[in-house]
DNA sequence: ATGAAAGCGCTAACAT
DNA sequence: ATGTTAGCGCTTTCAT
């Protein structure tokens, strides 16, 4: 079948007998027009197939603008689910919704924004901490400024923003409350050696919530050197990796604070694979409450971000103040910890900085594991 | 800051002082134009922060081409892989991606297609089997014309082309032959009286595993009445109510074939919820190996999908033969069990039809659960 | 009630 | 080498 011509807005005119602004005044809707012409020209753009030109309507100012999601990667759940409410949102408001992924690379972002931007997209939506520096800083800034002379709007949605006077919207989590909350509930077990596995220094979600865990050491009487981070960044290979790596040189912690579920997922077949089991030898609690963190060995303790409900807040605060160009807006979402089964008392045989009351489970490699050292 | 109107190829010609058509030629860069102007004109663009409009220039005739993933749900881990196969290649190959989803709303899905059509995407993949029936074979294959005619080209990925001629670009796994396979693991470790979880009849995904399913139980001398499908359809929570439902109402199966990993989720809380253990119990396989089945309790046996070689098998297709408006490409990927800890032998107290032999974990309820019936 | 005409921002002949 | 002109397909005054 060869590739025939596109059937424009006149041939319906013709077909119908009238001339191109009825129709257009059909199609459009928004001008009333006889039902008897009106039927006609229906009539004749069905029969043609007609679709309008989102180009030339765009153009002219009558397109529907989309809201567009841009965020690391499609594959981590809790940015799935981010994406998924922005999703519901718009379509609940009637706009397309389109999702693009950097996979980290901040030029890829840069690409993304343009493309965005040149699409005439009304709102455009950055999720997710990434590290932060000067230069990215400056490039958000950049964004933002753009976008608001295109007539958009920024969104930096789980993030906090980098300078409150910039034309964006923020939406996001209180992380240092949350993980404040992780802590002490695992405090309140009775835990005293607590390891927060994933640090990302420069990511600003991480570095709250190692702020809210230090934290609650200390509101806790516990002393700074009780904290220990480990910076292994994020996702469950990192997990696996630096737990697998912990565990053969410590022996002294009994819990884990792993910096979100994909790690927590690592560093619990890690302690599995090192024959050891959460809770009786190890707890361990994660964060974001993905839709499969239920369906960990043992179910995981985690916090509860309402990721669907971040997309949400992220589209409706930007399309209510539609237009108004107010002052920022500034939205935090509540959380709450879930309580599953991946926390019980700290192991007796492990919490002794010395080597005493060796079990069956780590003899083997307890000798050699020495005491954890005081935090930098 | 006010909201300056988007700054227009005139202003910036004026800027540095020639005419729009000589800033065109610059910006498009298919003109050769001499150093000195072309300096000035990309200054004068750069200061005022010029984006092209990509509508008026996709209307002329110029538009960029990216690759769009069209998908049901991002949040399935499955197809989040698939998207990023697609992303990943898409880089590779210099182009943006975008994704949209479309909820399983027909609708939208069209509107998705149409919008990509219209932005002059030069690939749309549309992912995932959906319940097709006669009138949205008519859709695809309109899709695949309209996207031919506009000088793009339609994927298909991880389902059936409806009709061998359409101009569409094919990309799948066998379904059948994978699930034969994984059926005969099971039956190999003893198993005789194996249900199908998550039938979703009009599938063609879902429809060739349930094929593979029956045609492996005929193969190993089973009959067909020892074929027992659900049609919950997918996702954890029909997998969990529907697992809920048959421990209830039946005892004499000792194996569930998941109809995907998710359901195979649901189905694991649901046996767990009800005291009985897997697979000591009850057996159970999943299908797709998403990445976090690794950390189900057990281990899940599945088999693997390479989901992000199908994406990216996907453009790899289709660009390559770009512009030869070849014959119909069918590429077919290969998949293979993923041996984890949810099978084994079939628990001796389910296997007999009768309510003998029971155990403590079933004895409350085995009385009034009656044998599974033949197939319909 | 409906047509004619004037662009939207851009590119591609066609001029110079 | 660069400016001028004519649309791309549509919506929207402004006429009729």
């Amino acid at each position: 079948m060869a590739a025939r011509e596109r059937v424009t807005i006149r041939e319906v005119a013709a077909r119908a007998g009238v001339s191109p602004a009825t129709v257009s005044r059909v199609l459009s809707g928004n001008y009333p027009v006889p039902p008897a012409t009106r039927t006609r020209v229906l009539k004749a753009a069905r029969s043609l197939d007609y679709v309008a030109n989102v180009h030339a309507r765009a153009l002219v100012g009558g397109g529907r603008s989309m809201v567009a999601v841009i965020l690391r990667q499609v594959t981590n759940p809790f940015y799935a689910q981010v994406a998924e409410g922005v999703e519901a949102e718009a379509s609940d408001h009637g706009r397309l919704c389109l999702v693009g992924s950097t996979g980290g690379d901040t030029r890829r972002e840069m690409e993304l924004v343009q493309l965005m931007r040149e699409e005439g997209a009304s709102l455009v939506i950055l999720v997710g901490g990434i590290v932060e520096d000067d230069a990215y800083r400056a490039r958000v800034t950049r964004y933002a400024h753009a976008l608001q002379g295109a007539g958009s709007r920024l969104v930096l949605c789980g993030r906090p923003s980098s300078d409150p006077a910039l034309p964006a919207i923020v939406v996001e989590f209180d992380n240092e409350a949350g993980a404040h909350a992780l802590t002490s509930h695992l405090v309140s077990a009775g835990h005293r050696r607590i390891v927060f596995l994933g640090g990302l220094p420069g990511n600003s979600a991480l570095d709250a919530r190692v702020a809210g865990y230090r934290a609650a050491l200390t509101a806790h009487g516990l002393a700074d050197e009780d904290a220990h981070v480990i910076d292994c960044g994020l996702g469950r290979g990192a997990g696996h990796r630096a737990m697998t790596e912990l565990l053969t040189r410590r022996t002294d912690f009994t819990a884990v604070f792993a910096g979100d579920d994909m790690v927590a997922a690592g560093a619990l077949r890690a302690i599995a694979d090192a024959g050891l089991r959460v809770p009786d030898d190890i707890s361990v609690v994660g964060y974001n409450d993905i839709p499969l963190a239920q369906d960990f060995n043992p179910p995981l303790t985690t916090v509860r971000t309402p990721a669907e409900e971040l997309g949400r807040a992220a589209v409706r605060l930007a399309l209510r103040d539609s237009e108004k160009l107010s002052a920022p807006v500034h939205h935090v979402l509540g959380t709450h910890i879930v309580v599953r089964d991946s926390v019980g008392p700290p192991a007796p045989h492990r919490e002794a900085r010395s080597t005493g009351g060796i079990t069956p489970h780590d003899s083997a490699t307890a000798s050699d594991r020495p005491a954890l050292p005081a935090a930098p």
